[in-house]
DNA sequence: TAGCTCGTTGGACAA
DNA sequence: TTTGTCCAACGAGCT
């Protein structure tokens, strides 16, 4: 009996699997495998948030694997040595694996494939539209700003059909994989992985979501059914829920982007067929796309400015206070500490919302980007490093395609325009809830009286003032040598 | 090759 | 209250 070996990493479902359906095709019998790697992206260096979410996306990803007859190997420790053991000791056929872009994973990979050169390992593309190596210009470079990428990629969409889910993966029993592994590779459960947080503060983040593959789905179909034509305007509306949330399923892979992709199209054959709404929404899957392709073409800007000029940037020397304020929700400007308690409390933040606050934390306060990307990997369910790295250094000026310096959010505008009747800031900073719509982007400039009787902190920083600074900061590095 | 256009998400200020 | 203009200038991408 041949078996194929199934290392399931970031894409934690049955169907669109490339990886699964190659191995089905190529021996009689398949184990999925998840390894708990202490050394990189996979566990250790995840933030809290993306743990909680990793355990119950693997408690989903069990049950699914179980009524398709199969089970779910849980291991710990370093791939590269459990790898080829566990290869070696159940006499398996091959190792399968669908392909992740960022330089820790690419690094990892490149040398698990070396040490199973013998049994053989084999790589699909099936958590990106297309191969980030093929993406390049005419003339062999890649990307860097997005119009292009677009207009290039544009045509191909949408692509390929997503593949169909397995009903059936034959596997061996638990009573002979036992026996096989016993005395030589220790076997967890998804409960020994420790992922789950010592507090309750987990259960109450996961309350606001539903998790796993056909949670995914259901969100997919419920989106494309109420949401997407009014995307366009929607999204920007930080109190509706006129986004798709897909971004968390996305990252550990419950949907592939091909399944959103080929939904959102329904048949037709060309973007120009797509509603505005629909087309803004594949845009955003295609931005995605392009945030993976910068961090395998330029694996530095996991934390380097990919303008070199910002090595220069005079940022405050000093940033201790401002920034645990900014995290806590305490900077005194509402729409800012809206959106980090949402984040805090729920894991995830409105978009809109995430370039208002890290403008904030950038250019009012003069903190480096990286400590915001820090905090958003900590916290975030749906952190990804490539996306993750592309947004604080667009809002940063110094990544692809970015703001340009001169741009600075202004928070009161920023709520006054896309929270009007501050239904967002009062529902996450509740100190507010009885300040008149006028005020409620502003409360600092409420009569005296009604302020000093407001529980509320005030504002860490003149925007005024701190506005002038970030522009007078960036001139200084405007003529310097990139 | 040279020249042209354009760049996801904005704000301040003047009229 | 709304609307137009400027902010600074560079390099990506295309013809």
């Amino acid at each position: 009996m041949t078996l194929g070996i199934v290392w399931f990493r970031q894409d934690l479902r049955l169907s669109d699997n490339a990886a699964l359906h190659a191995a089905l095709h190529d021996c009689e019998r398949v184990l999925p495998v998840f390894i708990a790697d202490d050394r990189d992206g996979t566990v250790s260096e995840i933030g809290a948030a993306s743990r909680v979410w990793l355990h119950a996306s693997l408690n989903a990803l069990e049950n699914d694997l179980k009524e398709a007859g199969s089970t779910l190997l849980v291991l710990s420790g370093d791939p590269l040595k459990l790898l080829p053991r566990l290869a070696k000791t159940l006499e398996a056929d091959g190792v399968y694996w669908n392909r992740s872009y960022d330089p820790v994973t690419c690094e990892r990979d490149k040398s698990v494939k070396e040490a199973l050169h013998s049994i053989g390992a084999n790589s699909y593309l099936a958590n990106l539209l297309f191969e980030p190596v093929k993406t390049l210009k005419a003339d062999g470079t890649p990307y860097r700003v997005f119009t292009p990428y677009w207009k290039n990629l544009m045509g191909s969409l949408p692509g390929e059909k997503p593949l169909a889910a397995p009903k059936n993966i034959p596997s061996p029993t638990p009573q002979w994989l036992g026996k096989q592994l016993k005395n030589t590779i220790a076997v967890d459960s998804i409960d020994e992985l420790k992922l789950q947080p010592a507090h309750d503060w987990g259960e109450v983040m996961m309350a606001h979501w539903s998790v796993g593959e056909k949670a995914a789905q259901k969100r997919l179909k419920d989106f494309l059914k109420s949401d997407v034509q009014s995307y366009k305007v929607d999204r920007d509306i930080p109190s509706m829920t006129g986004t798709s949330m897909l971004s968390p399923h996305l990252h550990f892979g419950e949907i592939s982007p091909r399944q959103i992709i080929s939904a959102t199209f329904n048949k037709r054959k060309s973007v120009f067929d797509l509603s505005p709404g629909e087309e803004t929404f594949v845009k955003e899957v295609v931005w995605r796309e392009f945030a993976h392709n910068l961090i395998y073409q330029f694996p530095h800007t996991v934390d380097s400015p990919l303008d070199e000029r910002f090595n220069q940037f005079p940022w405050a020397s000093k940033y201790d206070d401002s920034l645990k304020a900014w995290q806590q929700g305490n900077t005194g400007i509402p729409i800012v500490d809206a959106g980090m308690r949402q984040l805090y409390a729920t894991g995830w933040m409105h978009n809109r919302v995430r370039m208002v606050v890290a403008s904030f934390l950038i250019k009012n306060l003069l903190i480096p980007w990286q400590e915001g990307e820090r905090w958003f990997r900590h916290t975030l369910v749906d952190a990804d490093v490539a996306s993750n790295a592309m947004g604080w250094q667009w809002a940063a000026g110094s990544g692809a395609d970015a703001a340009p310096f001169f741009r600075v959010f202004n928070p009161v505008l920023q709520g006054e325009k896309f929270d009007k009747e501050g239904a967002y800031v009062r529902h996450w900073v509740p100190e507010l809830e009885s300040v008149a719509n006028k005020f409620v982007h502003k409360p600092w400039e409420l009569p005296r009286e009604e302020r000093d009787a407001l529980d509320y902190a005030k504002p860490l920083v003149d925007l005024k003032k701190s506005r002038q600074a970030a522009l007078d900061a960036f001139a200084e590095i405007k003529t310097a040598k990139s």
